[in-house]
DNA sequence: TCCTAAAAAGACCTAAATAGTCTACTTATG
DNA sequence: CATAAGTAGACTATTTAGGTCTTTTTAGGA
């Protein structure tokens, strides 16, 4: 149950790249490894859920890749992280109804949910559009 | 790296109950585990980064236990947050400057900057008086 | 048509973090 | 001085994360 793991960090980086490259082409995923410095074959399971949630398009064989199903301006954050990740809230108590039997009484559920309201807002706020232009402050 | 685990969330029930029965008297672990259904070995050991990091404070001896060391309001989920996942950033790359050669030229990386301070912020905003209330809903 | 480059799929492995337990010891109050 | 409490640290089990290996399928080009 970690929010951020290596799956998101290296998936967005894949997927950024893809970006500023255009869909005109398809990339072997070979050439984004190297460039990425990410194992390939790690980087290869994660275009699997990527495609699974309508992000990535594959062409296999010779000159096959990846390219982008949508448009960069149409991809969010929360989309790659909850693509990769495989889970919608960062907590168990807040994911499910009745996942924790004291939620009705509880204090503190209302502060975690809080907190995955705020960081889904943040993270859908952000598209690969964003994230491929110039570097942005994000923190101001 | 997990964000938010049982550490932070037995630990937060723990002080806002500590929050609620006040100040004035110790109360023993022994019954807050019964009440919160929490395993006391484990509560136990909670207590000690809590009390490092002036948060509660502790009586031995027979009538002992622990009340909180600084009034509900000046104690915020932050800092019981931080107190018990014992790091300040949720990602490495964002943690110590040089953990990640790329740092420069990576276009993630303010993304997830980012995402640090807006859960930051979040969890700096609500004090154990706020928790210890009644019920709000932090996700409007 | 065969060769090659690329994705697809699934089993497998290792290390680290998390959650929890156990035991022995120390301290303070009634 | 008995008892209820905290202290300290080793220990274990489980899960998750991260990564690898192998085989198969597909498509383009010489």
């Amino acid at each position: 149950m970690s929010l951020i793991t290596t799956r998101s960090r290296y998936g967005l980086r894949l997927l950024v790249e893809l970006a500023e490259r255009g869909m005109a082409q398809a990339i072997d995923l070979g050439s984004v490894a190297r460039r990425q410095d990410i194992p390939e074959l790690y980087l290869s399971k994660l275009a699997t859920p990527l495609k699974a949630a309508g992000i990535l398009r594959s062409e296999r064989g010779a000159k096959g890749g990846y390219r982008l199903a949508r448009r960069p301006e149409d991809i969010t954050v929360l989309d790659v992280v909850e693509a990769l990740e495989g889970r919608s809230s960062l907590l168990e108590c807040t994911g499910e109804p009745g996942a924790c039997v004291r939620s009705g009484e509880c204090k503190t559920l209302p502060i975690w949910s809080g907190l995955d309201k705020v960081i889904q807002d943040y993270l859908r706020g952000i598209s690969l559009a964003d994230a491929a232009g110039a570097a942005i402050d994000y923190t101001i």
